[in-house]
DNA sequence: GGTCGGATCATCT
DNA sequence: GATGATCCGACCG
């Protein structure tokens, strides 16, 4: 019931989506906590394998450049094999596995050569639900809805994002990121990031308040 | 509701 | 050899 309504309601949603051009160069080519912050609202889309899956951004934390500790590209780690995407021009995804477990998805911001980049940490499904939960719980041993896309390894897992779309820019298939209604100010909260043992009281966490698909 | 530990491995020292 | 931008299930209360 309130199921069928919210998937109506999405379809619609990424169709009109689909007339929408990508967010270009110059929306991600600016600070990062902006970019972060504005990420809010926006709408991710994956056709990975030819199947279609898209969610609302509501969770992210920005990782600022070679002077922010938390970040994979802090000066005292510089630049490495892994974090190199991080230093690629702004739109492209960085992707990364953590624990030798989960894929984490990040846009990178600002300028070439200064590494920074938006880690998404959650979605609000809108379409292709169905696929998602396959992903999530290949046994059919279905967990809730609200546990689908509420964290970075979860939301990867469900649209099929893995380490072979490190360094692929987000302006195309299969996976980019479309414009979306914009979140108001009173709707964001900013907070200290998460799982982060260095600079944990930076305020570089942004998330939709009163939405069940935020992490935390 | 909460806290705890294991999974699991690429990456870097 | 240690670490980690996570997740999940077990256990406790």
């Amino acid at each position: 019931m309130e199921r069928g309504r919210k998937r109506t309601r999405s379809a619609a949603d990424v169709r009109a989506a689909g007339r929408v051009r990508p967010l270009d160069r110059r929306f991600y080519a600016r600070d990062t906590a902006v970019v972060a912050r504005e990420l809010l609202g926006a709408v991710l889309v994956s056709t990975v394998g030819g199947q279609r899956t898209a969610g609302r951004i509501v969770e992210t934390e920005a990782y600022i450049g070679p002077h922010d500790p938390a970040s994979h590209a802090a000066e005292r780690i510089g630049r490495t094999q892994r974090n190199t995407s991080m230093f690629a021009v702004a739109g492209t995804a960085y992707v990364y596995r953590i624990y030798g477990v989960h894929w984490c998805l990040n846009t990178v911001t600002a300028d070439v050569d200064f590494p920074a980049a938006v880690l998404v940490r959650a979605l609000e499904p809108l379409h292709g639900i169905e696929i998602m939960r396959l992903r999530r719980w290949p046994d059919g041993a279905y967990g809730p809805d609200r546990q689908l896309t509420n964290g970075p390894g979860k939301l990867a897992a469900a649209l099929a994002i893995t380490g072979a779309l490190d360094g692929h820019d987000l302006r195309k298939s299969p996976l980019r990121i479309l414009p979306g209604e914009r979140v108001a100010d009173a709707r964001v909260r900013t907070g200290p990031r998460i799982g982060i043992t260095r600079a944990t009281d930076w305020p570089l966490r942004f998330c939709v308040t009163d939405c069940p698909w935020v992490s935390r």
